[in-house]
RNA sequence: GUGAGCGUAGCUCAGCUGGUAGAGCCCCGGACUGUGGCUCCGGUUGUCGCGGGUUCGAUCCCCGUCGCUCACCCCA
């Protein structure tokens, strides 16, 4: 047997019908709040993100589904959507069009890692992009965008999760104090620390290893790394998120996996997952179009994690579906049928036809397996009277109507 | 990449210290010859993940392997 490549999942009906859901509501969020889609290729050369995100990643260093095409050039399944986004604005100039300053995506993204719960190989990710705006204003405003989504989705127990890591001024000096500083304790810190401090020593103040806390504690801060504006900005944000009555827990060891965050960095994680528990991750990333060969544009964005959004979800109730089932017997009536399902189709209804000559008992046995709303009941008699018997199967009463006033009773609900 | 747990019918699972398999659900039909849901009756479904070993005999014990799940790492 054939199995789906792991990681990966296949979505069946009813699943995906929250899935739709989700998408529409995040849509008509995104375009109140101004944005436009884009859709960028799945498939990138390696190249966009080595530079994009950061060759010392663990993103790039080890996760990354790449193959080389039948001219030997190295292509990369994104295993995200911003950097691909910033390579698109680069190379149509969309930087100078004030119409494709915010852009949403939503779609698939690639990541070979081991699978568990809320991760996958295949994920979904939305995500909305803010470029060239370098306001305090924009941070706070994309928060927004995220905090709005995760309310319409009715999630409880998600918690905004900021912090500001400094840019490319501040934050060098600030890694070779903190290097200076954990480097005489380093037999005191835990294996992955001692490796953090040598390929990215700020990931060590993430570090949840109790034994680790005391020298974390004692080593130099980040916020007072901070360079006056990077600090300023910060305390901006934070003020613009007050004043739009946003929630947030100021994490000042938060730190995040991708290269190309400056300032603002957050997170939203949620109680009703599992061990990983972001529900949605972003930041600031002034300067990356400018590495990607643009202009020096400033840029927000963040990405939300569909499976790990649907997971936190309250279910939807059931739907019935089809609405119409439509069961038949006797000679000749086949033909009438189908004619009769296309007509109702026509005027709007959705109709299921049963190809099999089966009893009114069994049909409506598979009507109501099926979890149709209604069964219209076509034999000798209906053929006869051109008046079908149209079953409410939730009440079981039923009445004797034309086909267009089939169609009519039938669309007085809303479907 | 590392660790742990689990692979028995389409699904969820049982199978006692080894004697070659069962339930519920689902599906189909009937009781009710033009009326579903409840009840009852009947029917269909298995390389016990795969390969090897131990044994008179392995779903059960051992080894390997593949898959799934969860966790670490990291992230959405």
């Amino acid at each position: 047997m054939i199995t789906a490549v792991k990681g990966t999942q296949d979505l069946l009906f009813p699943e995906v019908r929250r899935w739709q859901q989700l998408e529409a509501a995040a849509r008509g969020l995104f375009e109140r709040y101004g944005f436009g889609e884009i859709r960028t290729p799945l498939l990138e050369p390696t190249e966009l993100f080595v530079r994009g995100i950061g060759d010392e990643t663990d993103i790039v260093a080890k996760e990354m589904y790449t193959f080389q095409d039948r001219k030997g050039r190295s292509l990369t399944l994104r295993p995200e959507n911003t950097a691909g986004v910033a390579r698109a604005v680069v190379e149509h100039r969309l930087h100078d069009s004030p119409q494709h300053a915010r852009l949403y995506y939503i779609g698939p993204q690639f990541r070979y890692e081991r699978p568990q719960k809320g991760r996958y190989r295949q994920f979904h990710q939305m995500g909305i992009e803010i470029l060239g705006e370098g306001a305090p204003g924009a941070d706070a405003e994309g928060i927004a965008v995220a905090v709005d989504l995760l309310d319409a989705a009715g999630i409880p127990a998600a918690t905004v999760q900021l912090n500001s890591v400094g840019c490319a001024e501040c934050r060098p000096p600030y890694v070779a104090l903190l290097k200076a500083s954990l480097a005489p304790r380093v037999s005191e810190l835990c294996g992955d620390c001692r490796r953090r401090l040598e390929t990215n020593p700020l990931r060590t103040l993430d570090c949840k290893v109790p034994s680790c806390q005391p020298v974390l504690d004692a080593a130099p801060r980040l916020d007072e790394g901070l360079c006056a504006a990077c600090a300023d900005h910060h305390r901006a944000v934070r003020e613009i998120l007050d004043l739009l009555r946003i929630s947030y827990r100021v994490r000042p060891r938060m730190v995040r996996g991708l290269d190309y965050y400056v300032r603002t960095v957050f997170e939203v994680t949620s109680e009703a997952l599992g061990a990983q528990d972001a529900l949605v991750g972003g930041g600031r990333y002034d300067g990356l179009l400018r590495a990607l060969g643009g202009p020096d544009a400033a840029g927000f964005g963040w990405a939300l994690g569909m499976e790990r959004l649907l997971m936190a979800m309250p279910p939807l109730p059931g739907e019935r579906l089809p609405r119409v089932y439509l069961a038949w017997s006797g000679a000749g009536t086949y033909a009438r049928v189908l004619l009769l399902a296309r007509e109702l189709r026509a005027m709007g209804v959705a109709v299921l036809v049963e190809h099999q000559e089966r009893s009114f008992k069994s049909a409506l046995k598979r009507a109501d397996r099926l979890n149709a709303r209604w069964a219209l009941l076509v034999g000798e008699e209906e053929l006869e009277s051109e008046l079908y018997t149209l079953k409410d199967l939730a009440s079981g009463g039923q009445q004797a109507l034309a086909a267009a006033d089939v169609a009519a009773r039938v669309r007085e609900e809303a479907p």
